[in-house]
DNA sequence: CAGTTTGTAAACTTTTTATTTCACAAAGTT
DNA sequence: AACTTTGTGAAATAAAAAGTTTACAAACTG
């Protein structure tokens, strides 16, 4: 293939491996997204490494990443032995899966937390004999929690928003 | 204060800079963040030194990068010497405004790159002499180059739609 | 003006993350 | 069954990021 023309491909590529950064996914990660992408058909571990000038076991460890942040897939083709992997050929599909499971990973963490508090300082309001001004802040405090309870309510429903579609009736896409 | 209430300030405090990794930021920049929320008021280097238990400089690095994520502003108070920092109180307003930084950020990067590619491109076709799988292959990219700039032109809507507050007549606060 | 305090740049150290090398089990081949 | 290939742990190394110490200019104080 003609030299310029392979530049203005890994041009893509890394374009590509820059705009995933700013989801803090490492470039690493990003150059093998790009390298998929731009091949547009599943790629084994091999190639990966070649492509990239990285070990295999790297490319394991990074294709696993994106297995896991779903924007890759695993892909079975009768007669190639070796595991094939694809990612999303679709820009806004792949913004809206690591979004979602960004955000996800972060509303999951959370879900104790707002128990644990209102548990806590419940406990302490029965309990012991507190100070007028650190009744205050255990009042505050529990405001606190519900106003956190709730916000994260509301970045369950943004990541529904996205990850349902329904934000391309707000924010269509042409 | 009391010790456990003060444990749970801090569990918030922790809750909340978890929340910022998510962006991406550093635990040391959402922690600054957590104690200068919980602390209702604006706080100096010193103090958020003190409060941390890290180096001055370190503060001032950190505070110094929330400025530029807009999520902190620097306050003057009259008799006080010292620059006093503050953060947003509302969780909604922090999130719209790292989202759109983020953003902004990726999509200013990457205002050169239409152009550069498609001159390119553009000039391959016309001063060399390619095969009829490279010509393909150039219009290919050109396709990209395109839908890429729709999807860039996209994110800037969507960032708008963050910035503006659109996005609350849409997944309501509660 | 001599003496402090404040914020930050520069150089250094520590910690964390990324990547490779080596090893090996599981599956496939002959 | 002996031999290969494949994917991935585990340990080691390299690279990057986070954090500290030192130093110093600029702004304040008395």
């Amino acid at each position: 293939m003609n030299a310029k023309l392979n530049q203005t491909e890994e041009f893509f590529v890394d374009k590509i491996a820059e705009n995933m950064s700013t989801y803090g996914v490492s470039t690493t990660v990003g150059r093998v997204l790009g390298i998929i992408y731009m091949n547009r058909k599943p790629m084994t571990l091999n190639e990966l490494s070649e492509a990239t000038g990285m070990s295999k076991t790297r490319m394991s460890q990074a294709v696993r990443e994106m297995l896991e942040l779903n924007i890759a897939e695993k892909v079975f083709e009768k007669g190639v032995r070796r595991d094939l992997y694809n990612v999303e050929q679709d820009y806004y599909q792949t913004f809206v899966s690591l979004f979602t499971s960004n955000w996800q990973k972060a509303i999951n963490k959370n879900k104790l937390f707002e128990k644990k508090v209102k548990a806590e300082l419940l406990l302490l309001l029965e309990q012991e004999t507190l100070s007028a001004d650190d009744e205050q802040k255990v009042n505050d405090l529990l405001k606190e929690a519900k106003e956190w309870v709730e916000y994260y309510q509301w970045l369950a429903r943004l990541v529904e928003f996205f990850e349902s579609g329904e934000i391309f009736n707000h924010v269509p896409k042409t």
